[in-house]
DNA sequence: AAATTTTGTTCCTATTATCGGAACAAAGTT
DNA sequence: AACTTTGTTCCGATAATAGGAACAAAATTT
């Protein structure tokens, strides 16, 4: 595969704005990018005209631009799935204070595409675009269990499984084992095993063809809400799930919750 | 200004990408931007490479990336402005059924930076990152007032005012004149100005130095909602603006509502 | 089922945009 | 007021790019 060295550069130019809080300028962007002052000059200026970047007046740095947040943001308004499982996770966030997330397999990886966070005192952070793990997290863990094993290898990739809590599960075997109850129960969990002291709870949303196309998830932290159960939450995320999967046109006897 | 060529094009394609539904393949993008497949070839495969673009396996056709969701989705999350004003549109839009955004000016543009749509039943659809009208939108003529007349016309360009309804405004001076009852009242409203049949109402939000940094407004339906009315609407907008102008340490002589 | 068009992708070299040091003016700092 | 550091421009040596041609794999048509 053969790239070009330019784009290459402006990217990492937006990467490294991306990824900085202030803004910076351009002898500082050109030294951690290992890149001449005049080369930086020339890439900011080029994402500069297409507003990816702007340029404080004051001090004459650079951040990130408006169309950086635009951009993909089709990607959400115009799609099905979007617009139908929005309405579901704002229900249970305002309603349930939980934090409800859907997320999609793109490119052997879990991306999270929605996050409404509930109104409640724990907002578990997680920006639309933002990828996590399959096998620490409940929607990454339903979203294995809707596939065969091959295809789930597949997605927990080569590498050692990330260590991310004391209770994240560090096999893949461990992993490949728990998805025959995620699939017998129709919901998936993490007690604690992608973030220290929260539980989550995933199901999977399915379209007309009945093919799973997305993960939806709730997590929330048992200490603040002691009263939020496992199966209270699992309840009401199959049921979610369910009512985005049926209107996106899935066939009843499919539904986790089938009829 | 200088500007690479290869990054340009790179940016081209983003946005070819990010504004049409279907995947595209690599000849139908060279067609439509004019350029050589080979070339396109090598822009599309550095931007799969960095994730803002990925092929789809079966049709082998490309589409934008999650890391085109993901790019700038920090600018929200790391904002102290965000933050602070996100929890206020929630409970607009939730308790009182209304549609309600937050925006910025950048770059002499209206840029939207939070859009909480209301779960009633019009969805008054606008992603973060959409550029909107100054003269039209009452977010827009709430900034305006917020500055001084030379400023504001800076803001309203030199080309001639869009027209997006039969009731937009289309001359620069009235608008300026508008500004003045803006300014006493402390609210800026759009009848039907920017869409039809849709009734807006803004204020700006102002940071601890007391400089208008956000404009804060709702949007709803009057024929739905016959019950709404624009001094109960403004009566709510500023309470969240001056709400989120306090959280930003803004002087209390300085709130719409001064005490 | 065979022929044909269209697709994504790679190769290659003339061409052209890019690189980066040097130079400049404007801010900021001492 | 002297000095440093900033964003920005200039320009010749250089290295990356452009795009036609070629290929194999699909998709389409015959």
């Amino acid at each position: 595969m053969t790239k070009s060295a330019s784009l290459e550069k402006g990217l990492l130019v937006l990467n490294l704005l991306d990824g900085t809080e202030q803004p910076l300028g351009i002898r500082e962007i050109a030294r951690r990018l290992s890149m001449a002052p005049a080369v930086t000059q020339r890439m900011v200026s080029t994402l500069s005209e297409y507003n990816y970047v702007t340029q404080d007046p004051d001090s004459r740095k650079y951040k990130l631009g408006y169309r950086a947040l635009s951009l993909g943001s089709n990607m959400l308004s115009d799609d099905a799935l979007v617009s139908s499982a929005m309405p579901e996770l704002r229900r249970l966030a305002d309603l349930r204070n939980l934090n409800c997330y859907l997320g999609v397999v793109q490119r052997n990886s879990l991306v999270y595409v929605l996050a409404v966070q509930s109104s409640g005192p724990v907002a578990i952070r997680s920006a639309p675009g933002t990828v996590s793990h399959f096998h620490s997290t409940a929607m990454g863990k339903a979203l294995l269990a809707a596939t065969d094993e091959e295809t789930a290898r597949a997605l927990l990739g080569s590498e050692p499984l990330a260590v991310l809590t004391s209770r994240t599960m560090t096999e893949i075997d461990a992993v490949l084992d728990d998805l025959g109850t995620v699939r017998r129960t129709g919901f998936a969990t993490s007690i604690e095993e992608n973030l220290p002291g929260i539980h989550g709870v995933g199901a999977v949303v399915r379209d007309a063809s009945g093919k799973a196309v997305a993960g939806l998830s709730v997590a929330y932290s048992p200490q603040i809400s002691p009263q939020q159960t496992i199966e209270a939450a699992a309840r009401l995320v199959t049921e979610a799930a369910d009512n985005v999967s049926r209107r996106l046109g899935c066939p009843l006897d499919r539904l986790i919750n089938a009829v």
